[in-house]
RNA sequence: GAGCCGUUAGCUCAACUGGCAGAGCAACUGACUCUUAAUCAGUAGGUUGGAGGUUCGACUCCUCCACGGCUCACCA
């Protein structure tokens, strides 16, 4: 880890400088400047401007971050960065008189505000002649390498402000997660779905099945759980007579860390009355296209070296028929998974548990076999009813759930099935998970009798549907890791990072 | 939680089977009134992630620890 240590020499050289400004009586940290112009807008705008034109423009203020300086006796270039770009800067000893020692004596880092007027250097560049400035914020630590940026994974997930500061193609790449929640939301909002927000602190932790995080209420003297699904208030909320609902917001679910898994994730989940797993396969489609669209400007794009093409209709697959295929054998939904993992599977289910359930059964053979194999985007449909202990009996044949999953490029992207709103078939089914959790597993879901007695109410054929933000991101950005994506991921402690208590 | 790989100057990276720890950028001093990875001359900068061990001698070999990456387990 590549924490600056404060001793060493070039921050005590900067603490020198501060204190130098500070007995000339300037303030290195100063306020509110009247920024009249943004550099990149600028840059952009008056890309063609004739020098005619640039003097028209009159006298521009702007201000933002000295990234590099570049001094030449007399003169000095600078390049100044603001949120929307960088601009030139070009200061004279001939014009700032007095000032233009402390110009030259910024340091790469700093924050300044300047005023002058607009001109094209000889070799076409668009730069603000230096009238005035005035020193906004002191930096005291050097910048990464001005030209090899910062490479380091470890610093650039810690100190993720270093990573933005240097890194265009990182702000990128945030710049891009928040088009693609705006494009998401604006197309809900536009189908008639009412964002909600549901609590993040639940007392009972329900909707998947994970292990959740333990927090505690001092007053109350009660236990909680942060959420690790949104599901069953969302599903509340139908009954409560809101037909169309979404959720973006944050899951927990107390686990391993990986290049695809964060303990805090975002999450879209959307829940639609009266319509089936069929109808959200079609929303599925027309969203994500629409966000390709929208944010790639086309549904074809590379993701890690594999070609991605997201034109409908998507690929359909039933889950046993994909197991079939991947075995070479005919697969039904009367078969024992177990038999499978011994005998056609030939060992290349590891880590299989004999004494696991049969969903855990069938869920590695899945997650084994058939996802790796799922590069173009794929509905798997009809998943086994036991891995699905909130979803809609399949009608044709009870051993099914109304459910898919949608993959794409290797990445479980979306989760969706039809309802159970049966209120006593689901407290049966609770029931059969508080069995196997009395067995020792800590994922079964957990019993929520206010949620039962919500459907008791009574509540409207639903379909809904859970959307991995960040994996959605991780594709359309082309990032192999999550972390990528997520702008402070969780990582250990370490000494003197951000985590250390003072 | 397990295995493998990594951690060297502020940043990016070198250093052969164990033999004086280097470079570029950044910094500092000086020169330079249109440069843009500015240029030129010079200077300084290191407990090689930490603690032990082997050795005449350790960035290099061994043990333990910390952190990270990848793979696996768990999971979405």
């Amino acid at each position: 880890m590549a924490t600056a240590p404060d001793d060493n020499e070039l921050i005590r050289r900067r603490h020198a400088k501060l204190a130098d400004l500070r007995a000339r009586g300037v303030d290195p940290f100063g306020g509110r400047y009247p920024v009249t112009h943004w550099a990149g807008r600028l840059v952009g705008q008056l890309a063609r401007a004739t020098d005619e034109e640039l003097k028209g423009v009159g006298a521009v203020s702007a201000a933002g971050r000295l990234l590099t300086l570049r001094h030449h006796g007399k003169t000095c270039f600078a390049t100044l960065k603001d949120y929307t770009g960088t601009i030139q800067l070009y200061a004279r000893a001939d014009q700032l008189g007095d000032e233009y020692g402390l110009f030259t004596d910024l340091d790469a880092g700093d924050f300044i505000g300047v005023t002058g007027e607009l001109f094209r250097t000889r070799t076409g560049e668009l730069t603000i002649r230096v009238k005035a400035f005035a020193f906004l914020a002191k930096a005291l630590r050097p910048l990464p390498e001005k030209w090899h940026g910062l490479k380091d994974v470890e610093t650039r997930y810690r100190q993720r402000y270093l990573d933005l500061l240097v890194n265009s193609e990182s702000r990128a790449v945030f710049q891009l997660r928040s088009r693609l929640i705006k494009e998401i939301r604006e197309f809900l909002d536009a189908r008639g779905f009412l964002e909600v927000e549901t609590p993040m602190m639940q007392p009972i932790p329900g909707g998947a099945a994970a292990r959740p995080f333990v927090t505690h209420h001092n007053t109350l003297n009660l236990d909680l759980y942060l959420r690790v699904a949104p599901e069953l208030y969302l599903k509340r909320l139908v009954v409560g007579g809101f037909d169309r609902v979404y959720e973006i917001n944050r899951n927990f679910r107390n686990e391993g860390i990986s290049t695809e898994h964060n303990p805090e994730f975002t999450m879209l989940e959307f829940y639609q009355a009266y319509a089936d797993y069929g109808d959200l396969m079609e929303l599925t489609e027309t969203l994500l296209c629409h966000l390709a669209q929208a944010l790639l400007g086309s549904l074809t794009f590379g993701y890690q070296g594999q070609a991605v093409d997201l034109t409908p209709p998507w690929r359909r697959v039933r889950f046993h028929e994909g197991l079939s295929e991947a075995l070479g054998v005919v697969v039904t939904p009367e078969a024992d998974p177990w038999e499978l993992i011994r005998g056609p599977a030939g060992g290349r289910v590891v880590h299989a548990d004999p004494a696991g359930t049969p969903a855990k059964h069938w869920k590695a053979l899945f997650e084994m076999l058939v996802e790796p194999t799922l590069v173009q985007p794929t509905f798997v449909v009809d998943f086994p009813i036991e891995l699905s202990p909130l979803a809609r009996r399949n009608k044709d044949n009870p051993a099914l759930a109304d459910r898919f999953e949608l993959f794409v490029a290797q990445l479980e992207i979306a989760n969706a099935y039809a309802e159970l709103n049966d209120p006593e078939e689901q407290l049966a089914r609770f029931r059969q998970q508080a069995v196997e959790r009395e067995r020792g597993d800590e994922e079964a879901h957990w019993l929520d009798r206010d949620f039962v007695r919500s459907l008791e109410y009574g509540m409207p054929p639903t379909a809904g549907e859970g959307i991995g933000i960040d994996r959605l991101m991780m594709l359309f950005a082309d990032q192999p890791s999550l972390r990528d994506v997520i702008l402070f991921p969780q990582l250990r402690h370490s000494e003197g990072g951000s985590a250390t208590r003072e």
